[in-house]
DNA sequence: TACAAAAATGTAAACCTTTACATTGCAGCT
DNA sequence: AGCTGCAATGTAAAGGTTTACATTTTTGTA
């Protein structure tokens, strides 16, 4: 049986109220005394109960993070940025996945509730505020990616949009035309910005393609694989594909290869996020570049500011830039469609 | 404040022995007070306090999963298996990463205890036995890739030594002479174990490089980069590298691709753990595959076991055997030497 | 109808801390 | 010597739950 605080008063002749204030550091005690119980408490391996002191304390000194999915490198830069922030502040990480299923976030957030002192949620596809109603107000919470426009909560969110009008942009800088983009998820906030970006730039330089060029995957690799297949089917196939996360754009690269097409001499792909892989892929992958870790680190030190009432009151509504990242898989091509070259060469 | 059971019992007309009945599902109770305090329950929103559960309980419903890292796909996989197992059976996963460094992984420890029902300990470079004997007997731990000699701990070991003889010789047969490894961190008992079985086949195919051949990696991107560098940089180069982890072989493949070198025409290349983006990348990597997340699972599976009194006494020892995956980063190569060929063209 | 047994509910202790407030002991002062 | 005031320490309540045991209510039976 674990020994208690009493144990250690008992044997150190003194009361739980005088050790308990050397644990706590605070309060003064006399030296000699001090020595004597810490002595006891290194002697007995005493460590005192993190419920009850829970249970008066009301903080736990742990926060919740939780994510849609746990696949891939993205997910795992998130955890490790908010890993490093919450250690720096010797706070710990209570990790769970929602699979974007409303009941498994209802669930995790039931759990957390008493558990965590914070909550950090990112949930691009289901609305998250409902879910956020029975929580206690005093919570502080973040919301990473969602799909909101309450501002009780502070949030985090990512310029899609932007960074993929910038990369559409450049490709059509490049000369492509034909440019085919693989969405997320159905109704995912994040897909949805980046479609809107990828539209705003296509219809801004007058290349419509009326959504034509636009097929559905759902940010997994395979189904960047399985939707570059469909795509590359087309003939002439497109110049181009932006895969809307890099997962896909691995994929997407993986299907190409086994069309025998040379990237990017027979055709450019680019990815969004910038994984720490992207770079060393073959070729090296252009991407639209997010501070994935940071982004974990931000929604951690965010909540943990108001833990420590630095800005109790204030929220905060992060908009995250994105950066161009370009490497060898997109490349210029001659104004020479793919067809007419091949008219050409017949 | 929050609402206690307090606050539901009166409002309902019961006493908490009643509330907190309904709450626990298991006495019986008259179906009509049930729905009234359920009903109440809702209105109220309440939620029964886990610390004070947890303080009478002794449990906490929540498992400790402490990795060395969290950089890259294998940890991600791991925590991604680790926390499928754990909702499967309504736990949760607090992470936390060490860097290896005793310091904090005795911080985590010392976090964990009373706050976890269970532990999950990955740490293949500090000796973590030393750190876990201040924990309660009680708390079920299990060793993930650990040195250990002690049979007191469950354990869960990657045959490492196994996984890399059979890729050496799988190179060996494919008619490399020349084989460079990328070991991982000094000290580290999943690199010495991959060692081990390098040389193992060296040795036993008689062809002994004498350590030549053997080069320091410390398991990331970054040092599988450079290393391979320092690799090619030789005269006549390897005909084959065999990184020790994934992240290092997709590393030096960048730096095979700057140096101007085909994959697998001029050099093999392979690496270990046959992460999910091996199969993706160019040439698709020839690994050795680890099952990784189910690492994460058996590892929660077995601790889970042990709390819920199944398996309460025996110590059990997991081996895991690894599997050659062969793709196409490494190719048979004729007998002649780089060298001899160069010779032949000149 | 009365009583025993069973079912339903209530009471209170226990889990382990922290901390406001109370007490003790002692130095320094007049 | 007696008092004040302060430093050091102790006492006990509070925090929210579970559960053994006690009590009340209901049901069934003679």
């Amino acid at each position: 049986m674990r020994s208690s605080i009493v144990d250690v008063a008992q044997k150190a002749g003194v009361s739980i109220a005088t050790v308990s204030r050397v644990l706590n550091g605070s309060d003064k005690v006399k030296a000699e005394t001090r020595e004597k119980i810490l002595a006891v408490i290194h002697e007995m391996k005493y460590a005192p109960n993190p419920a009850a002191r829970g249970l008066i304390m009301r903080k736990t000194e742990a926060i919740g993070l939780l994510l849609p999915d746990l696949h891939g490198e993205f997910f795992s830069e998130v955890i490790r940025g908010a890993d490093e922030a919450v250690q720096k502040h010797g706070y710990h990480l209570v990790v769970s996945s929602s699979h974007n299923d409303p009941k498994e976030i209802e669930a995790a957030l039931r759990f957390m509730r008493g558990r965590v002192d914070a909550i950090v949620l990112m949930s691009p596809q289901v609305n998250a505020e409902i879910l956020l109603e029975n929580l206690p107000k005093s919570l502080p919470i973040v919301l990473l990616n969602c799909r909101t426009e309450n501002t009780h909560y502070d949030t985090i969110v990512i310029d899609g949009f932007g960074g993929a009008r910038e990369m559409t942009n450049y490709l059509l800088d490049l000369g492509h035309r034909n440019i085919a983009v693989i969405t997320g998820g159905e109704n995912n906030l994040e897909s949805e910005e980046r479609l809107r970006g990828y539209r705003s730039a296509m219809i801004e330089r007058k290349n419509q393609t009326s959504g034509t060029l636009e097929f559905k995957g759902n940010f997994t690799e395979i189904s960047g694989y399985e939707t570059a297949r469909e795509i590359l089917a087309m003939k002439p196939h497109p110049t181009a594909i932006f895969a809307f996360n890099d997962s896909m754009a691995i994929g997407a690269i993986k299907a190409i290869r086994e069309e025998g097409l040379r990237i990017p001499a027979d055709i450019s792909i680019c990815g969004f996020d910038d994984v720490p892989v992207a770079k060393y892929i073959s070729p090296s992958l252009t991407s639209v570049h997010v501070p994935i870790s940071d982004l974990g680190a931000m929604a951690i030190n965010r909540v943990i500011d108001r833990l420590t009432k630095r800005s109790k009151d204030t929220t905060a509504h992060v908009f995250v830039p994105t950066k161009l990242c370009l490497r060898s898989s997109c490349k210029k091509i001659n104004t020479m469609s793919n067809q007419e070259k091949e008219e050409f060469v017949a």
